[in-house]
DNA sequence: CATGAATGTCGCTGATCGCATACATTTTAG
DNA sequence: CTAAAATGTATGCGATCAGCGACATTCATG
């Protein structure tokens, strides 16, 4: 799920916290954080610290990840190809050289 | 890419910054902030504000996504399989019943 | 309808923010 | 090596934060 705003990030916060059957107070004591801090994040508050973002992702066992120009792409995503080397290959139909 | 702290956040942005050329007075125009909260980003300070952090990804066009128990799941990653009906497929091959 | 839980809001406080400017240090070119 | 550019750091400032406790409001559920 992508996402791009403060806004967009409360709004998935507190779906996934609804999802695990939490409440705000119990997310912001897992989270480690006040609850009116939940209350503000999940209101797509864009001053709120970013670290606590981070805590509260991790406390919905929620995981980030991001893409673009200049950021590696994770290994299992890479498909790797065994390249053949063309003339070892003809060499062998055509038997050894001179 | 996955991260889950801000100083990893910091270095992403850092390579994405550096993999388009610009400088971080360059960055701090194009994302509408100080340099000096660039020079605080890319160290990882855990108290920066979420807001800055958006529009920062953002110049740099760089695209974020989360997911997790209770996250939607981008509807091209779902492979939709036509499931016959047993009971249809079955009588075809009967003939008409009774 | 009644009641308790969950959620949103207010005012207060000490702490921190982010910007600007100036300066120090490191890196990059010539 | 030297000069310029890029990056990191320090200080001062007004503005905002996040937590707390107390309420107000909305939501469930019987």
């Amino acid at each position: 799920m992508q996402f791009r705003t403060p806004l967009e990030l409360g709004l998935l916060i507190r779906r996934a916290r609804r999802a695990r059957g939490m409440t705000q107070a119990d997310l912001a004591r897992a989270a480690g954080v006040g609850r009116q801090w939940i209350v503000a994040i999940e209101a797509g508050k864009p001053r709120a610290e970013l670290g606590k973002a981070f805590q509260t992702l991790a406390a919905l066992d929620l995981s980030l990840s991001i893409h673009g120009e200049g950021i590696p792409e994770p290994p299992s995503s890479r498909i790797r190809i065994a390249v053949p080397d063309i003339e070892a290959v003809v060499g062998a139909h055509e038997g050894p050289e001179s």
